[in-house]
RNA sequence: GGUACUCUGGCAGAACGGUUAUGCGUGAGCCUGCAAAGCUUAUACAAGGGGGUUCGACUCCCUCGGGUACCUCCA
């Protein structure tokens, strides 16, 4: 497999042989999550799918940092505790994600967990004089460190500094930052330069080396971490265990909503919660995946709605497949090995989901025009749902399960119409289709048979 | 100002320097009691602008321009 790395800026390869060892920087808990993480951590939910389904191991692990000025200070608006403000947000997240069929990773580290060892890891970089204590805190030394820039692609002296915070005199060097900052407000530990809490980006550093080894093969995130945070990441790391911090940086592009990054800053987010009401897990994953993923995608109605449509197709081919029982057969079917090979295929080649989903919807064609001709026996059925069922799996799509009590009851109502159809007591007969309707069953009329489907629910249709 | 990514038809999105990608949408037709599903077919000045290399450029080079992101909050 191969995947376009930021620190080389060409396509490396990944060895499948072996334990795949990957670290996923999660998210700042401290409010909801958006549509923009989801994309992030479904891109990297696949990817993980993908590499257990070809029997490859996989040690998954995404932190949540849970220690942080953002959530110190809502904790204050809110008057509560930061670990309620985050516990809360933890929670969520969990819901959320579950929801999307999102796997649960390896390992959740918190920062907050691992005091010990990151005061452990600053011993360290002051021993090796790469980080020093001011009044303020304890900085790590950014021209200690001569490889500082390597991965953003950025000069130490071309950096603006402060053009976004103040600059902090007692510093040596503006762009030294913080790997320990003194503090009275909680949640504050004792250190041995003095109580504070830790700064933002050492957690990871910290929390990946502990449960991934000094280097490990996958690091990712969205694009905004290059920096400062993962550029940081890779000096302290690497200055701490002078080994290569991760063999390939892997990053993934901005959620855009009319053009428009999509973040809490700028207050245009929109939430999980939100858009999981409006289209369901099942759409948004298809959104998710649609374009490559180092690329920009952007939110807009107009593109869940296509990929509802998509995700319609998906819901058809799959009750074709359980329903099938055609005695006729079409000799030049499309070999189905072949799109299974087109689907690894493109995912091998720097995880291109889109072309991964296209052949996944050629299958589903496929499936759909032999149905609708009559000519989707059952023994090509489960060929077919074979591999419908290895794709859907590896990109999370989801059709959920009925009740076999349902299922009787839907038979009977479909029987009732087919007596009345052949009885041309259309209207009787339509009104047991709209019935149906209203539970969500869809009924195809084959010309021999009617099977149905059950219908994900989703809000936006109307 | 610096750096990275990016610019292909109404939208999404591909292609060893040489062929109509493809999908969604839209139009027409077929199928159907009607719908839905499906099928057939049609539809698109397609390449951000301008140069260059080449027999030939979406692809390589130069240049100008647009967009997005980052430049110490961010997935």
């Amino acid at each position: 497999m191969n995947l376009q790395d930021t620190l080389t800026t060409v396509e490396q390869k990944l060895d499948i042989t072996k334990k795949i060892k990957i670290y996923l920087c999660g998210v700042t808990v401290y409010d909801e999550s958006h549509i923009g993480h989801a994309r992030t951590i479904i891109v990297f939910d696949v990817l993980r799918k993908y590499l257990e389904s070809k029997k490859v191991e996989v040690d998954f692990v995404q932190n949540f940092t849970d220690v942080d000025d953002k959530i110190i200070n809502r904790a204050t608006k809110q008057n509560v505790t930061a670990e309620e403000i985050s516990s809360k947000y933890i929670e969520n997240y969990f819901r959320d994600f579950e929801q999307l069929n999102v796997k649960r990773a390896t390992n959740y580290p918190k920062a907050t967990e691992h005091i010990e060892d990151i005061i452990e890891f600053i011993k360290k970089l002051i021993d090796k004089e790469m980080a020093y204590v001011t009044k303020n805190g304890v900085y790590f030394a950014v021209s200690k460190f001569s490889e500082y820039g390597k991965l953003s692609k950025k000069k130490v002296d071309e950096l603006q500094s402060g053009s976004r915070i103040q600059i902090d005199e007692a510093k040596n060097e503006p762009a030294d930052f913080a790997v320990w900052k003194f503090s009275d407000v909680n949640p504050t530990w004792d250190s041995p330069w003095g109580r504070g809490r830790p700064g933002w980006h050492i957690e990871c550093s910290v929390m990946s080396i502990k449960y991934l080894g000094e280097s490990f093969d996958i690091h990712g995130g969205g694009r905004d971490l290059i920096f400062p945070h993962h550029e940081n990441e890779i000096a302290q790391s690497e200055a701490c265990t002078n080994l290569p911090f991760a063999k390939i940086w892997m990053h993934v592009g901005m959620v855009t909503i009319s053009g428009e990054k999509m973040s809490k800053s700028l207050g245009n987010t929109k939430s999980i919660k939100h858009v999981l009401e409006n289209w369901g897990p099942n759409v948004i994953r298809l959104f998710c995946l649609s374009g490559h993923y180092s690329k920009v995608i952007d939110y807009s109605e107009e593109m869940l709605k296509e990929n509802l449509i998509k995700w319609r197709q998906v819901e058809t081919c799959y009750y074709e497949l359980i329903h099938a029982e055609s005695e006729n057969h079409e000799k030049n079917t499309k070999d189905i090995e072949k799109i299974g090979i087109e689907f690894d295929n493109s995912l091998e080649s720097d995880f291109n989901t889109h072309l991964a989903l296209s052949a996944f919807f050629q299958l589903v064609k496929e499936t759909n025009r032999l149905a609708a001709e009559e000519k989707l026996t059952k023994e090509l059925a489960q060929i077919i749902k074979k591999e419908f069922e290895r794709m859907t799996n590896i990109l999370g799509l989801n059709i959920p399960e009925m009740t076999q009590d349902k299922k009787h009851e839907i038979d009977n109502l479909i029987q009732n119409r087919e007596r009345l159809r052949k009885e041309k007591q259309f209207e009787e007969a339509d009104k047991i289709r709209g019935q149906l309707n209203e539970m969500n069953i869809e009924l195809i009329d084959h010309k021999e048979r009617t099977i149905w489907m059950k219908k994900e629910k989703i809000q936006s249709e109307k």
